[in-house]
DNA sequence: GACGATTGTCATTGCCGTGTAACACAGCAT
DNA sequence: ATGCTGTGTTACACGGCAATGACAATCGTC
């Protein structure tokens, strides 16, 4: 569950700084302070993200991203870049070895958080589309619509937004209270019984698919959308 | 063939990363500091995509776009907003001044990248000539007319436009006040329920060759027009 | 300036979506 | 087993949004 980023930077106070901003951010951070204990951090647990610096001791930062992306293990791995201000020519050359973002020293750590769950979001299927896709089905924001497969599925405001808002979040229980704040809004009086109805209804609408039990139950807790039975 | 992009955005350095990423992409970037070198710019060689900044100084982006949709000369640009990571209300404002789409800061270049070219396609479906087809119509944009099969379609101004505008952007849902700034112009003042009736008054024109339905109402968002049911 | 075409607004109608209550059923405890 | 709590399911009535047709104003053309 917890992100697994690398920081490859030979400056311990910024390495520090940085570590200590990704636990904060509820995020595992290891180190490596230049190209070859940054190979040997990889191969020993493959993180889901890496910060590289620009200026590394000996093998740079560019040569080693050049690297990473040739072999099979690293090449998935998302890499943000750290430069210093002033250095734009070599972004050139940084886009073309495949780096997914830049931040530029000196930043501020939540703007580097932010960015860091840009790249997160986007390695994970959210494109920035605004279309989801998750176990057969597929919603997208921008055109208001469910697909099953090929099959457009009708479905109605209310349950719309509540598919709309598992499909966002799976895996994960809501109870009726957070299901009301966050699908109904949270200025709104309901019955939290309500709820179960929709649930009902999202059910009911996808059932022609089967697809109707990622709608689970839990029992005391509340409601669970999972992709797995 | 390279689509020119112009970035309208007062800050340095994102301006040349996204430059950078864009001529990477196979793009020409053109870039404006704030509003009055952006209008300049636009009359001086018509761009294909607006990316603008949310912030600008003097001007914001919010009214310079408002004031594009105006301009007969600007009004089919599709607009890119750019936005710090802020409220919902930014983005409906946005959307509401017929905005095509938005992008949070910070992301990262190969999101905004994909994001212009899925706003690219979908305000294109043509092929350069004008000419789009879609689902059994065919709407000659040089010769203003539209084709079901081989029958011509008797079909009035405001209609064409606004079949025309849902022809460019199908699979998508558009507010009353987004059609009304797109196919009216952010100028007039109309009421939203007017777009019902000519909604109404495009599905009776499509109705004999049984393609009214392709025109579809989505409560409480807006109107969509798809070839799939 | 007259005519038809086109457009925007309104009032009415119709229908879909929503919330709630009532009841049936299932899980869990003692 | 028994009772209790929590959930599934259905029915129903209300509210609200959208569809529709009629009308008046405006535009464009001859």
């Amino acid at each position: 569950m917890h992100k697994r980023i690398l920081i490859v930077e030979d400056e311990a106070s910024i390495r520090d700084m940085v570590a200590f901003a990704l636990r904060k951010a509820g995020m595992d951070a290891a180190h490596a302070a230049d190209a070859r204990a940054a190979q040997m951090a990889i191969s020993e647990r493959v993180p889901d993200l890496i910060l590289l610096d620009w200026m590394l001791p000996g093998t740079s930062g560019l040569e080693l991203a050049r690297r990473l992306r040739r072999e099979e293990l690293s090449r998935e791995i998302p890499i943000i870049m750290l430069t210093a201000r002033g250095e734009e020519m070599d972004r050139v050359n940084g886009l073309e070895a495949g780096v997914d973002d830049y931040v530029i020293k000196p930043f501020s750590t939540r703007e580097l958080i932010a960015r860091i769950k840009a790249v997160l979001r986007r390695s994970q299927g959210d494109d920035g589309s605004g279309v989801v896709e998750l176990g057969g089905l597929r919603i997208d924001g921008p055109a208001h619509r469910v697909f099953a497969g090929e099959d457009a599925v009708p479905i109605g405001p209310t349950e719309y937004r509540l598919l709309f808002f598992f499909m966002t979040h799976p895996e994960r229980v809501y109870s009726r209270a957070q299901l009301l704040d966050h699908v109904w809004g949270g200025s709104v009086y309901v019955e939290e019984r309500t709820v179960d109805v929709h649930i009902r209804r999202l059910r009911k609408t996808l059932e022609p698919w089967k697809l109707d039990d990622m709608v689970q139950t839990v029992r005391g807790a509340g409601y669970r959308f999972s992709s797995s039975t």
